[in-house]
DNA sequence: ACCTGAACACCGTTCAAGT
DNA sequence: ACCTGAACACCGTTCAAGT
């Protein structure tokens, strides 16, 4: 019962080095997803808070990409339900929206899953729940199966253009560059400055969904 | 007249080296990103490229950001005209599948499109554009002003996710994952296997646009 | 003002060697 | 089979010092 100042379990100040498992490695990557973002989400940092070398992940990881997908299909699992209230518009306007909010807190996060084409179960659920809402909407099957990948692309890209600092000058740039339009040159820039670049971005998503689910309702698949 | 072996000229392999100017590096850009991709239009590569140290190109180049943006904005200068022939809705897809190949032929440009907003003069042209073309079919003004956003959004996207080289695993992935799912746990997915992977990118963009001008043209803006 | 060498503080990934 | 130290081959950006 004497305490050994040697003790295995005190030899590093780390409380209890976990079991090295994929779960394990993705709950360590949530963690530090949450607590220092995406940028900070890398194989050397994510060793080091597992208290071992970078090589070591390589065994339960691909690579990085494959890193951050599995993040994201994790936090996924956060939009899955939605109450069954309003109509089937109203309710997948909500999934979409729930789910956009969601990757609006980590916006890097949004912007690899435009690129590396998210695979897991949660992401699987998400576009049957679409789909089944398509349906009960009488949307033709076809233009519901395209009509998910258009829905899904427009919320991801809003959520990645929702950068956290940097670029906001970006943004300040563009704002600048439409006021000081010529209306010599770009007279329809010129006269629409204001409505271009008005409105909260709640706002634009939602009447981007509209507009979308319109477009999908009415247009036929070729062939 | 004698050659000597020490001239200035000879003393390094390169041909004549570019005066550092603004317009000097953006071109370099251009041809490291021609040869060798995004990935590797680095300030380091480029500062080799221009026979100096990467600390020089910061005096013209605020980051990496904005080089990326300065390279795009010089692509876009080609896509910029397009034939007059034919409706507006056929000119209108025609300028924006244009755009899109160009991006196609540059993925990761495209990703970085995504996230920080072009404001070139290029960008602004193509703005102008899509504008006209909108007022010319009688789409609302305010309709047309988030309708560019959206349009432009979904040919960006549509050229990001066209990932040259990795990513034709996570897109093998999501395939298997669709084709394996359970009749029981996802039986729309299972039901619209097939056309929820099925369509060459033309015809998914073709829809896509068409889809989200009709969407645009009928859904107004809030308030 | 412009340019630069050198440094700081990082990366992803591989591989031979160990257990 | 799993794990690892060490190395390879890179990054962006800053800064003091030079011209």
């Amino acid at each position: 019962m004497t305490a050994r100042p040697d003790t295995p379990r005190s030899r590093r100040e780390r409380p209890a080095k976990p079991a090295l498992t994929r779960e394990g490695i993705v709950a360590a990557a949530l963690a530090v997803l949450r607590a220092e973002g995406l940028r900070k989400l890398t194989m050397r940092r994510l060793a080091e808070e597992l208290d071992t070398g970078p090589a070591s992940l390589y065994v339960y990881v691909r690579n990085t990409a494959e890193l951050h997908a599995a993040v994201l299909d994790e936090l996924l699992g956060t939009v899955g339900t939605v109450p069954a209230a309003g109509s089937w518009r109203e309710r997948l306007e909500r999934v979409l929206t729930s789910y956009t909010e969601m990757l609006f807190a980590y916006p890097d996060l949004a912007r690899s899953a435009l690129t590396a084409r998210p695979s897991g179960p949660h992401y699987l659920d998400l576009i049957e729940t679409l789909l089944a809402l398509l349906d009960e909407g009488g949307v033709p099957p076809a233009q519901a199966a395209w009509g998910v990948d258009l829905l899904l692309q427009h919320a991801t890209a809003t959520a990645a253009e929702h950068t956290d600092e940097a670029s906001q000058e970006d943004w300040d740039a563009l704002r600048h560059a439409v006021q000081e339009a010529s209306e010599r040159t770009h007279p329809h820039i010129a006269g629409l400055a204001g409505p271009l670049l008005s409105g909260p971005p709640e706002a634009r998503l939602s009447w981007g969904l509209q507009a979308l689910i319109g477009g999908i309702e009415r247009t036929a698949v070729p062939e």
